[in-house]
DNA sequence: CCAAAAGTGTTTTAATTACACCCATGC
DNA sequence: GCATGGGTGTAATTAAAACACTTTTGG
């Protein structure tokens, strides 16, 4: 026997990508956003999300609710936190939020969709639900994160000069970093293999590094061990 | 009109608290655990928890189904992790699943409950459902965050010597730690404040401590911000 | 040649570690 | 007195930060 529940699950993702700045340097922390169609919250832009199938992992499905809305499929996903206040929504919902990453050239994959758009993470409007809360504990985490740990990897193409590394570091932490001495830094981490390959272009070619994959991206919790 | 769903949720909390050594000198990390007394895992201990109300925040669910199973009451009270694979129940479960710190005094309520056993976390016997694996994340967790945060405070009283918060820090990371160091450690932290009482008895009177309130016990998640 | 980014070297500061040493109490 | 833990001082090591400097390309 099974017994039923007036309590329903669901699974959202915060997903964070780049974009370059218009004005050249930099880039910004970019999210994309899901219009509702429907109440409650009509009209207003939330999270992308679903209700957790029955015969479904969790992880699985904040990966298939977050392809199924946005088409992005994620260079790295981890469980963020579970949020089931009781007057978050009109009917009784524990949501169970992942955050994930996207690579610049595949977040293109989300402008195709309708009712999709990216915003950016320091200008964000009044979003459904309690998703500015849940978005700003993301990009606490984020930003937490990228300081002891390599998901900056999750941003970047498979090889990268130092400079565009450091352009990630650099949007994350909303702050210039010392290129001189974020250079020693990462070549001391050891998690970084130089190739022959030179980014050419601009003025003296940088070399391509592309990450050690022998060295674990991050820690993705307690299902990774 | 209110949809029903056949996954139900749960919550679960890792409760530890510290136990001196019989030897004397130290203390091991315990946790209460509780016999099932029905299937699935009849007879296995299992980690103190229950249904989520429907009208129940995750956290108020935590704090009333640990006190049901075993009378405590936590000084401090953390969410861990939503556990959902399915096949770790044979009926489809996701578990919100707490930590928690009591104080050794306190740990008394739970030796008068019925099923209710204290096991040293560094010799746990099988669990039911994925319980040791969800122990191991917190103990993890908890070792981490010792590193920076004052969540040490959860384990002693009002008032203590730098010996017994050094203690605390000994059996959590299980390994020694300078005494020199380790007063100089806590006291640039700014933390501490310096009572004019001395605890007396061994040899030279140690001064004891307070933390200072004003600054925040830990990061409890994003609804503490 | 010049601008600009790539890359190296050097100095300073701060934090961590190791360990010697003095102090105050119970016995 | 003396053993023991409380508490202070100090030198060595390591990591982070600030910044001058050299190298290499495109124009």
């Amino acid at each position: 026997m099974t017994r039923t529940s007036d309590i329903r699950v669901a699974v959202s993702t915060v997903i964070f990508s780049l974009r370059r700045l218009a004005s050249g340097d930099g880039a910004a922390v970019v999210l994309p956003l899901v219009k509702r169609t429907r109440d409650p919250f009509e009209g207003l832009w939330a999270l992308p999300g679903g209700w957790l199938g029955t015969d479904e992992n969790l992880d699985a499905a904040a990966a298939r609710t977050l392809a199924e809305t946005t088409g992005l499929a994620p260079s790295y996903l981890e469980q963020l936190y579970a949020f089931g206040a009781v007057d978050r929504s009109p009917s009784r919902v524990v949501s169970i939020v992942y955050w994930a990453l996207v690579r610049p050239d595949e977040a293109e994959a989300a402008h195709a969709q309708h009712n999709v758009a990216w915003f950016d993470a320091a200008s964000l409007p009044t979003l459904a639900f309690d998703h500015n809360q849940i978005v700003d504990y993301a990009l606490w985490r984020l930003r937490n994160k990228v300081g002891y740990s390599r998901i900056a990897h999750g941003l970047l193409p498979a090889e990268f000069t130092l400079a565009e590394l450091r352009e990630v570091y650099e949007a994350i932490l909303g702050k210039r970093l010392d290129p001189a001495n974020f250079r020693r830094q990462v070549e001391n981490s050891a998690t970084l293999i130089p190739t022959d390959q030179f980014r050419t272009g601009s003025h003296r070619p940088a070399r391509l590094y592309r990450y050690d994959h022998e060295v674990e991206l991050a820690d993705r919790g307690p299902l990774s061990r």
